[in-house]
RNA sequence: CGGGCUGUAGCGCAGUCUGGUAGCGCGCCUCGUUCGGGACGAGGAGGCCGGAGGUUCGAAUCCUCUCAGCCCGACCA
């Protein structure tokens, strides 16, 4: 018997959702704690799930005519405090560039030079509404020029008083879309088309699923008229929105002068949107997915989909390790991220690390394989259970289809999950009782509770939110939750 | 930014109350036996005890000041 624990990472998921999340970052080698306060080192691991997002969504934001292109990481004060909403969502967690050179004090420590202040202050970008609506102001002269779809992949900072690794750093990466047309109905069109790629991206890639919608007043975004959202819930209940489209109406134009001539001669303010998901998205599929055993990547971003694991006893291990690197080998000419695990450690050890990186399909090739032309394969989402033995042949043609089941049931299973822990209430009463009873989840609501003056008193008292009011209730209804 | 807690080896901790120059587990390195859901034995490397002052013959330990991190709130993708 073993010594270990039975699960990969404790504490396990019941007994500490915090502590568990942290352990899984750490078990799967995705990023850690940089010495910078509040910020994360994202290590290959993690940066090669966001480098598969980035690299899938960019295609499909080039598809929709958005072109990339790069602003400062350093936006002018001033140009932040033109717009007062705005001013007052970001102002208070902005990091400011005051001087431009160090020098050594008289204890010979590095400060920033006294003569070297700068007089035009800037901000460390939060965000780039500002900068961009500043540059649309001077690229769009004509209705000729629209719409104008830009977006720029790139970190952000927000110094953040509780940080959490991939659910809210300081510095985090992300994509910002930001577009302009000529009309409302456009701008707000453009909302609801990229809010549908994003479903469509976590559908299809991210297996994820949740509640598309739009949010309460209170929720939207500094500056916007109409704060779109699709909202997701962790295995502990908790609500986690997972990305955003913003229909900022002409809020920025008025503030950045953005402006357009009609063909019958007049001048019009644009309307702007913007959108974005995070590396934030990476601990949502922890937090959806993840188990006992640490990290379950949905296969069709898993940085690797398939471990080649040669079973190894010193005799005829060089004819093993040749037919794996042949299984790789196909594998990899079908399209699929497959790799030999080649590296010198016990097998035991290699399976675990495979386990707690989710990689999704493991394939064993030991000398009973080999001698009879075969397989044998574990499926990480399902374990041990699902172990598998057929011939070579076949399963070279079926890896996809495995990897697209296990895709479609991690989907389901998150849809399951979403559809069981989503509870109504009819009355503020009964909302305080679900979760004064320790109960998690979502719960929906009539729209109608918002008004009521009682509600936010129970919402304060169980440290509740309100995530969005899904389009699926047209409007009829809202969503209540503890939220990340 | 309030309230609480913690900084000692890569990680997790003991030692601090009752000062005497640092220890345990895991991990790491070497050798051997092992290897299909976490092996075992024997050796070995690794720390100016968060930082700066002070008290003392002597400080991880006592005092003062600082810095950083964690948890609980308020704010947030």
């Amino acid at each position: 018997m073993s010594k270990q624990a039975k699960t990969a990472i404790t504490p396990t998921r019941e007994e500490n959702f915090p502590e568990w999340y942290q352990q899984v970052i750490k078990a799967a080698d995705m990023a850690e704690n940089a010495p910078t306060r509040g910020c994360m080192t994202v290590k290959p691991y993690g940066w090669a799930v966001w480098e598969n997002m980035v690299n899938i969504f960019d295609g499909w934001l080039k598809d929709y005519g958005v072109q990339n292109c790069s602003f400062p990481m350093l936006i002018p004060v001033s140009f932040l405090s033109k717009e007062a909403e705005h001013v007052d969502g970001f102002a208070k967690e902005c990091a400011v560039v005051t001087h431009h050179r160090l020098e050594a004090d008289e204890n010979g420590a590095l400060v920033p030079a006294p003569a070297a202040e700068l007089e035009e202050k800037y901000v460390v970008r939060p965000t780039s509404e500002t900068i961009i609506g500043d540059a649309m102001s001077r690229w769009i002269q004509s209705y000729r020029d629209l719409p104008l779809k830009l977006n720029q992949w790139c970190s952000v900072l927000r110094w953040e008083m509780r940080t959490r690794i991939f659910l809210r750093t300081g510095e985090f990466f992300w994509h910002e879309g930001h577009n302009a047309f000529k009309d409302h109905e456009e701008a707000k069109g453009d909302c609801l088309h990229v809010l549908d790629l994003y479903e469509k991206f976590f559908t299809e890639y991210l297996a994820v699923d949740g509640f598309k919608g739009v949010k309460t007043p209170e929720e939207r975004f500094p500056g916007a008229n109409e704060t779109y959202c699709i909202e997701t819930m962790m295995q502990d209940g908790k609500g986690l929105q997972a990305c955003t489209t913003h229909d900022l109406g002409t809020t920025f134009s008025k503030t950045f002068n953005i402006k357009y001539q009609i063909q019958e001669g007049g001048e019009e303010l644009c309307h702007t949107t913007s959108w974005a998901f995070t590396t934030r998205m990476i601990g949502a599929l922890i937090m959806m997915h993840g188990d006992d055993d640490g990290m379950v990547m949905p296969p069709r971003i898993a940085p690797q989909q398939i471990v080649v694991l040669p079973v190894l006893k010193g005799e005829g291990d060089a004819d093993i390790l040749a037919y794996c690197s042949d299984l790789a080998a196909k594998l990899k000419a079908k399209g699929l991220r497959a790799k030999v695990d080649e590296r010198e450690m016990r097998t035991p050890d290699k399976m675990w690390d495979a386990i707690k990186k989710g990689i999704p399909l493991r394939v064993e090739v030991g000398g009973r394989e080999m001698e009879e032309g075969v397989v044998t394969h574990v499926r990480r989402d399902l374990g041990r259970e699902s172990k598998t033995t057929q011939s070579l042949e076949s399963f070279i043609e079926g890896a996809q289809g495995i990897l697209d089941a296990i895709h479609e049931d991690m989907l389901a299973r998150v849809r399951r999950f979403r559809d069981e822990n989503t509870h109504e209430a009819a009355s503020i009463e009964e909302l305080g009782a679900f979760f004064a009873a320790g109960k998690t989840g979502f719960v929906r609501m009539p729209v109608a509770v918002l008004d009521d003056p009682a509600l936010e008193a129970v919402m304060k008292e169980h440290s509740l939110t309100t995530r969005n009011m899904p389009f699926a209730d047209e409007g009829r209804s809202v969503l209540i939750a503890k939220a990340y």
